[in-house]
DNA sequence: TCTGGGGTCCTAGGACCC
DNA sequence: TCTGGGGTCCTAGGACCC
């Protein structure tokens, strides 16, 4: 019998949000379509009033159009109809009205989302139970031992998750099959979308050496610019110098890195379960605050931000001992600060009394435009947890908020 | 009208201990 | 008195990803 060569699979759901809402709103196929902005201007969506017609065929000149859009929202996700006027991933909701102004503008769904995320992995660990999830619309796959998951090179256990997924969801994914999960999140994106794509060791020079080194998992916008600056484009002009040498401009951990990439060396393993690091929640206002002048604003914002934390960390069931705050100024430059407590808390006075005094060690004359609150070097209580904080702790007078 | 929210990992300096 | 390591923890910032 062959020797089983290692094959690891990327899955990545097509446009996966603006596709749910497609399933919902078929009206809108081929249209451009964008999801993504907060709750402002979207409320005709989400009217309960109007979902019921929504379910009739809703006129298309009802949809909410993003040129009406007022906030400071970004975009999740939108249609290939969408992306046909340069709208993609991450860019301004503004930005987007003013490229497609007749676009329609949808809420995210995140409970509808979170339904859809958790189908199609429970379809995919079904048929290959080595899977780890990496977001609500990827996954890797280790397709090694599963039955198909060698033939033509892991095409045919390929096409079987993409047409069971499709067959039990409506929704199509594209799929790549590689030696490692380097490679195979390159290749899954050779097709988008429904495609397939199977690369081999052998094909590194042909498929992998021409892509921009910006496609590598790993290399973004800053390590690009310096690689370019360096003479450096493509994978293959990556693959040219010596690992020395990228030593020498990268360090260490980088340089080693940026040569087994581009050499299509990858050795990380699929990683099924695993621990949060941290449990954060934050929010960017709709107008810039002022510390003074907005602070009983600031203050409300605040102890809410601390009550969510401590409420994911209880449906979590975790308890944490680092208590971070975030801020982002109007001129968008971001500071934090932590402070690490002698126990684990899972606490929201014992949180928000941690941060209140972070936030004593950071400057406050300039407007914020962003607060968050972070719990880090979490545990599962039993051990080290505190409980309530001590009384004292709730009435120190120098709080700023 | 620029630029969300939830994460991970890395680096680097200082404190502190052996 | 000066001169060393190394290891770990804490903190701040930043790159990157989905």
């Amino acid at each position: 019998m062959a020797e089983k060569i290692r094959r690891i699979a990327h899955l990545d759901m097509d446009a996966f949000y603006a596709s749910v809402e497609l399933l919902r709103y078929p009206q809108l196929k081929d249209l451009p379509v964008v999801i993504g902005g907060g709750r402002r201007a979207l409320d005709a969506a989400t009217d309960p009033d109007q979902s019921e017609r929504l379910l009739h065929r809703i006129p298309l000149d009802e949809f909410p159009r993003i040129k009406d859009y007022v906030g400071r929202g970004v975009i999740t996700t939108a249609t290939y109809a969408a992306r046909q006027f340069g709208i993609g991933s991450a860019m301004g909701l503004m930005k987007a009205a003013r490229l497609c102004p007749q676009a329609i503008l949808l809420p995210v769904d995140f409970p509808e989302i979170r339904r859809y995320s958790r189908a199609f992995k429970a379809i995919i660990t079904d048929i290959a139970p080595l899977m780890e999830d990496r977001g609500i619309d990827e996954v890797y796959i280790d397709f090694t031992e599963v039955p198909g998951g060698q033939r033509e090179g892991g095409r045919v256990l390929a096409r079987l998750i993409q047409k069971t997924i499709f067959d039990q969801t409506g929704l199509s994914c594209s799929i790549g099959v590689a030696p490692n999960k380097l490679l195979a999140k390159m290749a899954s994106e050779f097709n988008k979308p429904k495609g397939i794509s199977i690369v081999y060791e052998k094909d590194l020079q042909e498929k992998i050496w021409p892509l921009a080194c910006r496609k590598i998992n790993g290399i973004g916008p800053k390590a690009d610019e310096k690689l370019q600056a360096l003479g450096i484009s493509t994978i293959g002009e990556l693959a040219q110098k010596e690992v020395d040498w990228l030593i020498d401009h990268f360090g260490q951990k980088t340089g080693a890195w940026l040569f087994d990439a581009a050499h299509g060396r990858d050795s990380r393993p699929i990683v099924m379960e695993s621990d949060p690091v941290s449990i954060s929640r934050e929010t960017t206002f709709e107008r810039d605050l002022h510390a003074v002048r907005d602070k009983a604003e600031l203050g409300a914002i605040f102890s809410r931000l601390c009550q969510q934390v401590a409420d994911d960390l209880q449906r979590k069931g975790y308890v944490g001992k680092t208590i971070g705050i975030k801020l982002r100024y109007d001129d968008f430059k971001c500071v934090t600060r932590d402070l690490t407590l002698a126990e684990c808390t899972g606490d929201a006075q014992a949180i928000r009394h941690a941060a209140g005094l972070c936030l004593k060690r950071v400057p406050l004359t300039q407007r914020l435009r962003l607060l968050g609150v972070r719990v880090a070097s979490l545990a599962r209580p039993g051990e080290g947890e505190t409980g309530p904080a001590p009384a004292a702790a709730n009435v120190l007078p120098d709080q700023l908020f």
